[in-house]
DNA sequence: AGCATAAATAATAA
DNA sequence: TTATTATTTATGCT
């Protein structure tokens, strides 16, 4: 299901600056092109310039896509999709291939007006065909979206006393065991070898959290 | 920022069967009060149920509460709220204290009919005013909320090749690191102690992904 | 343009 | 509910 293309092309970066909100407020007092020179500033830059509407840039509505990003987000979350999902399933349907992180970034309006303009339609187009499969039940918008019906959530693994503590022997030697040493304790264990790998994941972050609270002395 | 009540209120635990959809269809086939014999079943199982209409369990229209808990989910995301956020504010505001798993039951359904009629109306009344606040600017929205204003994302962390290897030759002598294990790795790398714990669990994934990939061998 | 992975969020066993 | 596991989102980098 989640086999990712391995695609390497090689294209010229936007070279995206990405300054923080802080850094936004002192560069706008110097007023107009606030932003790099003559080069590429994303949406979410550009939109958030405080005087004159933000109206066109290039031929661009920059407020319309600032809204249009909004709504896509809410209304990918209400028929329950991830970025993922939607980023797969446009791979699929459409030509180019569409990345989470494409997806990610539209929404967040960290990209260019230029690669706004361009994705929207498409966006657009898919997300009410989306909408439309939904409306003739889940099952249908599963099929559309491709691959797995109903993908159901990986049921939560419940260890053996036995097991936690032959793992947190493991631990105390070593937080951060080798691919091999997880696989060995696996096969010890007879768990999944990723159930296993989790486990000293979240076994670690336990460990962050509780020393964090024991540094605030909220501890009993 | 996160700091968890600790008040341990002890009440009358619901008991909640959670059987998985699998399970219900066999049960199902039975017909007629179909899950559990007198005692509390989800909201979720009930209105699953297939033949007649479900109408009103002891009195309370659960078709009703099943419509609000996904529209209070699409409209907590369109304040950009988490089930945390949402389950602290309560915590501040209501008397009793509303935890994260709290406010995630309620919108998954996993809940007795009774818990969740009673949780509605405070979820109803709290959220209205929560839009209330957000139609005034996101700001108030968030001093309602309580807490942070805005609290930012936390930089991504860029490691140097040098503490990679470090933390890779740690790694492979143990994958689990105890809590002390980690101070002192994160004390001789000179990073945040939290930076160096989540390291190690997202490493434990990638591993665990790797080691999936290769049984099928779609490696390369 | 997107991979790799750091960080955050949701779901669930206990 | 808490403690923990699993999934999703965001971002540094090339």
């Amino acid at each position: 299901p989640s086999t990712q293309a391995a695609s390497a092309v090689v294209s010229q970066s936007p070279v995206v600056i990405a300054p923080q909100p802080s850094v936004m407020k002192t560069v706008t007092s110097l007023s107009s092109v606030p932003i790099a020179c003559g080069d590429t500033a994303t949406v979410g830059q550009l939109v958030s310039k405080p005087q004159q509407a933000v109206g066109d840039e290039e031929g661009i509505n920059l407020e319309e896509i600032r809204e249009f990003a909004k709504n896509f987000k809410i209304r990918r979350l209400s028929l329950g999709l991830t970025q993922t999902q939607v980023g797969q399933a446009l791979t699929a349907t459409e030509g180019p291939a569409y990345s989470q992180s494409a997806i990610c970034r539209f929404e967040k309006l960290d990209i260019t007006p230029k690669s706004a303009q361009k994705l929207k339609p498409v966006l657009e187009r898919w997300l009410a065909e989306a909408e439309l499969w939904n409306q003739k039940g889940q099952q249908n918008l599963m099929e559309f979206v491709g691959g797995e019906p109903s993908k159901k959530r990986k049921r939560r693994t419940s260890f053996t006393p036995q097991a936690i503590e032959v793992l947190n022997t493991y631990f105390e030697k070593n937080a951060l065991p080798t691919g091999q040493e997880i696989t060995e304790i696996a096969k010890e264990l007879n768990y999944d070898r990723e159930v296993v790998r989790v486990w000293f994941c979240n076994r670690r972050q336990t460990l962050k959290n509780t020393s964090k609270i024991n540094v605030f002395q909220v501890q009993q």
